[in-house]
DNA sequence: CTTGCCGATGTAACGGTGTTACCTAACCTG
DNA sequence: CAGGTTAGGTAACACCGTTACATCGGCAAG
């Protein structure tokens, strides 16, 4: 008994710390960006000393893997808050927007994300549900029998991959002459050719290929 | 004219070191990847020295560059051998489409193209040519009156989003299960979304709005 | 109460990184 | 032949991620 309240202090204690040098990470990269990120610089400014942050995230990249774990969560949650509405081509186009804008308003972010790991195998973090979410809108528009492809899936593989590129491009060259509406225009644009228009719907409702 | 002949022969000097230490840096990216990368195996492998190589490049970012400059006269090169045909939409399709390949063949290069550069300033190396080859396929398109933007830059920056995202995406999840035909799918998709149908070509002709 | 264990933390080091200060040797120029 | 410019090497600096090792703390069993 009192070893389980004991237990339960420590783990407390635990995850204070976890929480305290995770915090200090997410800071440190949100003030000096990405590159100038260091484990030693981190040291300095959370307080604990580096055998501790390998204690508890076991790596540089098992630290990484923990904020980008809470991060797909924010990311996720963002895309839950887009209203369904009633038209799916316009709950897609708002799931589109909202990751472009989240990618946009913290590309720091955005890179911890997206950025291609290095050697090491773990595939995915779990920014599958983020991926689900896109998943499931496509699948009811797949149900309208108004998508122009064979399976929803390669649609919603087109769609997330123009978002990343959206994202990524302009990370990559910040000061390029971007078109002020290519968001817009660029979703826009690939929704229409993926889906057939409203009045067309009808003739293709149940043929499923 | 002594002074000249060696002045020549000084200079053709120093591009055989150059090149030597550039081909040494290709093959050590290539061999062992991007992460793997380091002056000191560079050192180790193309038998010059460290200094020798802040000699002639300046930077680890300037060595880089020098490499950067040939792989995107190589990726232009590539473009350029795309047949121009008649239709415009073909040709920009196969634009696309080679770029995807690029991207694709050397994943290693492609990152080394178009990863975000650090916090350096030195905004765009000389991928403008590339860049512009697409740029006047869809001034040609923009002719036709087919295309349904109000400027052919937005349609050509989402369009190359787009084929960077198609790139990105598959190096940062090579595992995952893409669709076979995303390469194609979504870049049609984009272009019937782009483009307006054939017969409609005449009506918007002449208003370049 | 003592002994022992285990987890949290710190000190100091190891090997590797980009980079540079300094020296040397070669060469053309005067 | 003297002198400056250049290519090249040796050895060091400062930083990085990581880890052996020591220490201290608190709880459990004896």
């Amino acid at each position: 008994m009192s070893t389980e309240t004991h237990e339960q202090r420590r783990e407390a204690q635990r995850d204070l710390a976890r929480r305290a040098i995770l915090d200090a990470t997410e800071a440190l990269l949100l003030d000096d960006g990405f590159d100038a990120f260091s484990i030693r610089r981190l040291v300095e400014r959370c307080g604990y000393a580096a055998p501790s942050i390998y204690h508890y995230f076991g790596d540089k990249d098992g630290l990484f893997d923990a904020l980008i774990e809470e991060r797909f969560a924010k990311l996720t949650a963002q895309l839950k808050r887009v209203p369904r509405g009633e038209d799916p081509v316009l709950y897609i186009r708002g799931l589109a927007m909202a990751f472009v804008r989240f990618g946009l308003k913290s590309p720091t972010h955005f890179r911890l994300l997206f950025t291609p790991r290095a050697g090491d195998e773990t595939p995915p973090p779990s920014g599958e549900d983020a991926r689900q979410l896109l998943e499931v809108a496509l699948n009811a528009l797949w149900e309208t029998g108004r998508l122009r492809f064979g399976d929803p899936r390669t649609a919603g593989q087109a769609l997330s991959v123009l978002c990343q590129g959206l994202v990524w491009s302009r990370i990559a060259r910040p000061d390029h002459d971007w078109s002020k509406t290519l968001n817009e225009d660029s979703i826009d644009a690939l929704l229409r050719g993926l889906v057939a228009p409203d009045d067309a719907a009808a003739s293709g409702a149940g043929e499923k290929v």
